[in-house]
DNA sequence: GTCTATAGGGGGATAGAC
DNA sequence: GTCTATCCCCCTATAGAC
């Protein structure tokens, strides 16, 4: 069905992945699914971390650059002018929600990725942190402009919490079930779930934080 | 310095496993860690999955024992009445950030905890599911009443939304970093955070969803 | 490019002495 | 209860034929 065998490998690897986890997948399991052979796996990317490595930055890559183009759109229409928030939260979780809706793939990968954030391997760390390091930086940029009223240090843990609230929405389906028989079949319905809960977070009244005496300092000398 | 070799365990096991994930944790490393035997876990636990069951049992129940009792203690005080979301939100959440906070045993096992609502692996889910079974029927019997005009499954996506943030909240610190340097060493600063972003999307404005024609049930026929 | 065969290491589990 | 020694399995990676 498709063409070479280093696709079939990336395809089967990221159904795998997905249903396994990254360490319990084997080769093994990978290449029988690709009706290729084991050796092909270290002919085509070198090691298993490389092949990993490279069912993330294929799909990645891509996802990262529709949230920059969707960003270059509205800010294309504002004319300078900050955006506003809703719009932000819109090209960055927006874009996700509706690849994850993909069937053609977009929806097993986003499964993946969505629970590879809070993984502890390392070098899948390493990775992302490179793949995102653009984006961040473009819509850190824009929301400090869209909300000069919240405090960055403010922002960036919404930033994080919304990022959790899309893991969940996103890949959590199983947790999910936890709480009782649920629908999930609407990516729609998901999508506009998301984003009044993202933006009511977003927009809620700040938090009253204690100033705390400065004793981070201390430790460091330490280190 | 711990009084048993099964504590000893459970304690190597618990620091061993947020530090490298399920699978790539191995009984020699948690027995070395516990200076003990090898042939010790199958002994104390009979398998490296009873093991790590009991591993989350330990904790786990006393936590959800502490959100019931959290519960219960506001809705004496109500004497019928509903609760504020707000209450609700803190006895669910607030009661998890906190045992997030203490260094004594509770900060690692809450950072394991929050990876492991998404983690693939079956086992873990049915016992977690049965961990879960009694809090979660109490909590959305108490949000249903305090919210009765959210539509119950637009709550239960709500409330799915709402543990992803608090899982990125306590587990999420690799991935925070993402986002730029930030400090993540004020546990009340945190709360505070959180709790206004939970309150945020949980009483956001209810999304408009399109009726969908039920195209649900064709396929259910074919399982 | 794709295969077979195998090296080389590490895993979980267990038998049996103490 | 705790130990040592070991079984047996499966892993990743690679050498070398085709």
């Amino acid at each position: 069905m498709e063409p070479d065998t280093r696709s079939r490998i990336l395809d089967a690897a990221e159904k795998l992945l997905v249903q396994h986890g990254l360490d319990a997948t084997t080769l093994r399991m990978i290449t029988t699914g690709a009706q290729a052979n084991l050796a092909a796996v270290n002919y085509h990317f070198g090691s298993k971390e490389s092949l990993i490595e490279a069912v993330f930055r294929r799909r990645l890559t891509w996802l990262n650059e529709q949230r920059i183009a969707a960003l270059d759109a509205f800010e294309a229409e504002a004319r300078g002018a900050p955006l506003k928030p809703r719009q932000i939260v819109e090209a960055f979780f927006g874009v996700a929600i509706r690849m994850a809706a993909d069937k053609n793939g977009g929806q097993t990968f986003m499964r993946l990725l969505g629970r590879t954030y809070t993984e502890p391997t390392d070098f899948v760390r390493t990775f992302l942190a490179e793949e995102y390091a653009e984006v961040i930086a473009r819509f850190k940029a824009a929301f400090f402009k869209a909300l000069p009223d919240v405090p960055q240090e403010e922002f960036l843990w919404r930033f994080h919490f919304m990022m959790g609230a899309l893991s969940y929405a996103i890949s959590g389906a199983d947790a999910l079930r936890l709480l009782g028989p649920i629908d999930d079949s609407d990516p729609d319905a998901l999508y506009a779930r998301l984003m009044s809960f993202l933006i009511g977070g977003l927009r809620a009244p700040l938090p009253e934080i204690q100033a705390k005496p400065a004793k981070k300092q201390r430790a460091r000398r330490a280190a």
